[in-house]
DNA sequence: ATGTTTAAATACCTTACGGTATCTTTACTT
DNA sequence: AAGTAAAGATACCGTAAGGTATTTAAACAT
């Protein structure tokens, strides 16, 4: 009947959708408490402090959406597949999301890069990765000659991912998905121009 | 000495840099008496409580940002100028900040809007009035044949709104200009074409 | 100058937070 | 079946949170 490994597992779970929803300050252990129906002894038993928590539960985020992304990443096999790959993944937050409350790089980010050193080096990774798998869709084109020569790729990484980024945030605050939609129909028509 | 509306407004002030850095939830009491030099009991003179003081904080986050936005709006004569008024103004939010902790708009909307109705529907009025801000421009400048007439303009604002924002939020975790400096300079490029 | 109003300070209350120590129960070992 | 180690529950602690009642002090009116 019992599985500690399970327990972490539930545990982290069910704090990460509460951190990355409620936010990670404004998460209490006894909403952790009462998600898990678990107790504090249960908690304390897998995770130091709430810290370690907050942080585990980042990570996990973190390995969550880069393996989601990564692993249809994988199936797609040309650039003008695994581009609709990254349109999908973003678009999916709203639509089926794979996790509560948005996209937790921009969530750790806005919450933790004034107050929290370690989450915020922590959402800087995330970010690091997802510009690096950008990039390298980007770079792996061009040298295939699938895209123009002439691409600013560093402007390019920046500019997809600001772009869905942004919606997403609009689109959450507006509660429908005209935002997301629209950068992302527009992000393809920019795609349409940079490719040969 | 002693002058009320004064106080009230140094309470506002610190207090509305203090909810964009670190939060609204996650900034006590005690962190505004301590950036103030007041005591709780001159707070509580000027507000009826946190949530009211929180909301007023934000409120007043807006009207800057739309005021300062507007007033140089007004100052630019044509559709370019006006531009790039809000290209500078969304650069200066790492250069010269008019307030600190970065957009007041993306602060709150990720940080309320799964939690807190009232700050959610002060964010969305926020976006309403920026989307407005911008849809103007876009409109007077198809009237009068500046930019393409097929133009999608609910596109551009989504768009342009959706990169500046992720442009800030990717440059204050970066703590550096690339990101916005990046997308800034692709919304030029866009802009260019947008024009007849 | 005195009295009155009100701004602001002080002192205090309640509650909820993160955290810990201890106890109970489950599962595994022999 | 008995003993042991570890998982999880319970009970408790100190602190800081938001909030209030009361007191002090400043500004104004008469």
């Amino acid at each position: 009947m019992r599985n500690p490994e399970q327990t972490k597992a539930t545990i982290l779970k069910e704090s990460a959708n509460l951190f990355n929803t409620k936010g990670y300050k404004a998460t209490s252990l006894s909403d952790i408490t009462q998600a898990t129906g678990l107790t504090k002894g249960a908690i304390y038993k897998h995770f130091n402090n709430k810290e370690d928590l907050e942080q585990q539960a980042l990570r996990s985020l973190g390995r969550t959406m880069l393996d989601l992304l990564g692993k249809e990443m994988k199936l797609a096999k040309n650039y003008e597949s695994k581009m609709e790959v990254v349109f999908t993944f973003f678009e999916n937050y709203l639509l089926n999301p794979p996790y509560q409350g948005g996209c937790p790089l921009m969530n750790s980010a806005v919450e933790s890069d004034d107050t929290n050193p370690v989450l915020r080096q922590q959402s800087f990774g995330m970010l690091v990765n997802l510009k690096s798998s950008l990039r390298r869709i980007f770079e792996n084109a061009k040298r295939r000659n699938q895209i123009k020569s002439d691409t600013d790729i560093e402007q390019m990484v920046y500019v997809f991912i600001a772009t869905l980024e942004g919606g997403i945030m609009m689109s959450k605050l507006e509660r429908n998905n005209d935002a997301i939609s629209n950068c992302i129909a527009y992000l393809k028509e920019i795609n349409k121009g940079l490719m040969i």
